[in-house]
DNA sequence: GATGAATGAGCCTTCATTCAT
DNA sequence: AATGAATGAAGGCTCATTCAT
């Protein structure tokens, strides 16, 4: 049975994520350090570089939208699916704007490693796989499906931006629907 | 009488654009400066701030796409315009690719001001101008034309990024024409 | 549990005092720093401005004074107690003639913020309170109190700059009291 | 013939004046130059310096006050006269308060050099003479004459500073005068 | 493990001064 | 003589990171 921390890193990225939303790309680590009600020593205890640190919050934040997008109903059919991940993930975004636009800032901005970059196209990986079922179905435009991820996740945050109610969130989708699809 | 410029504004704005395309948003202005070949106060004797010259590198970068874009034949059919804007703004960010990243890296940091962001919908605007002229003719999808303007802007850079061949690039129009045009 | 401060804030005003003496009132924060034995940086972490080390410096001074002056033996008549500030203050100065001479000096400059100045009339207020008292037995001529209060302290810092010696300061003080007190 | 200067040395003083007053001693020469309604460069070819600068413009208000109090009558008794420098001096303050002001500013700071403090002196000598010959003739009490011109000097720059009318200046050069002379 | 004082490189900006025209 | 562009040494201040306790 070891001492549990005193402050999980937890506290720490809930902290970054509001001070990073308020203060933009330049917050520093002593503001979120301050707001995590932890000295500056302990942030770089848990986090041994600023670097590291943006990491795990671009990456929790990654992995938080994973997880309510969740798991699909391998019975339906490929476009119910696809809308559903479309409307969980809006529906995060809604309720999660903050973590919303940090996760965008922070990739926009150098900030976030490559690494940790890549490591979260493999966490959303689960929702865009269906990209590639639907390749494999034929259902697709003749473009690479690196191309077609990019789209879907760029109409989506742009949903989000454009503060889009639900009925209109349902015609967005059909916008990208009929065009990621061959119209045989 | 007095002594003419050893250095022009646009040697400085040549030497952020490529420091910035480098460094990131963290560039420093010392280096901007050197890489001008200029020395620091040179650099804000010409911009009074860093502020001002980025500003000014933003603004510069949509002037030379507007440029490049130029004017539209309005005897063509929408489409064809529409189709014409798309291959000259690739063709552009193809040529310029740094201006393009920069652009792109500026516009999503804070760095650039808000009126400078505005200016820059201005400038840009004969080319979305178009999403106006398809609302108004009935052809567009029920979304708010801010929205539309997102997806074009976002077609556009995903379609850089990807490194689209031309043939791709003619499909992956299609796929954005396809997506905002109602099906009646 | 924490590192205790190897530098007390003391120390830096210490040397902020000694390094303007010398160098003026454009002393620069690096050159108190190093003359403290201490970084850049920490010099910040006691006083976030320079501002702030210039306010704290100036009321240390005011505060010394104040202690030099001490408490006044209120059964002795009135003349007497002025005489023995103005001992005392005397020689307080030719004991700390630094401290006298920066204190001038950040006064006249526009260094010390009014905050401060405001606080540094308080903290000697017991001193020149001894002119209202004046007043109020109708010693003194009539104009401002505030004019007889500048008087006061302008003939002390002219005896120490002119350094006189202890038999022409008992002279000095005659001439000023001689100057603010009625004939009658 | 010599084709004259197309600005006057004397413009550039009188905005120094007038942008020292403002800014204080931090003034830029840039400012000065531009207030002057004269390039950078036209200012550093009159005035190879900003030192020479400073003490230029130090010199020149204390000409002009010392022609402001001008020539005494010899057979006027000494307390006359020294009452009329008062009055005129006082007079002088009042109608150039920048002028006083910034000689004092200028003063005060270390910005004037030396030299030019010293034959500030000098100029002003003509007034301060009057403590001469009033010391000759026995009437001062017995400390250094150069403490005596100081505390007048003071006297008369508090009495500016308390904005004394003119009965009030009246009592305050009694002040002066009385703390000065003996009691025989 | 937690703390926060200490560090020092680096940042943006200012400004007296020089110099080519 | 006048101009104003160019210079570069500071200056005040920030901040990621280290370290003694």
């Amino acid at each position: 049975m070891i001492r549990p921390l005193k402050h999980e890193p937890a506290d720490i990225l809930a902290a970054a994520l509001t001070v990073i939303y308020t203060d933009g790309v330049g917050a520093s680590t002593a503001k979120v350090a301050a707001a995590a009600g932890v000295s500056n020593g302990t942030l770089f205890n848990q986090f041994p570089t600023k670097q590291a640190l943006i990491d795990a919050l671009y990456l929790s934040i990654k992995t938080d939208l994973a997880d309510a997008v969740g798991a699909l109903d391998p019975d339906e059919p490929l476009k119910a699916r696809m809308r559903q991940v479309w409307d969980r993930w809006l529906a995060w975004a809604r309720a999660n704007p903050e973590a919303h636009a940090v996760s965008n800032l922070l990739h926009d901005s150098d900030l976030v490693s490559g690494e940790a970059v890549a490591a979260g196209y493999e966490i959303t990986s689960a929702a865009t796989g269906l990209l590639v079922e639907a390749q494999e179905a034929g259902l697709l435009v003749g473009l690479p499906l690196d191309y077609l991820g990019a789209l879907t996740v760029d109409h989506l945050d742009a949903a989000v931006s454009a503060g889009l109610d639900d009925r209109q969130a349902g015609v967005a989708f059909d916008v990208l629907w009929r065009g990621l699809t061959t119209t045989t």
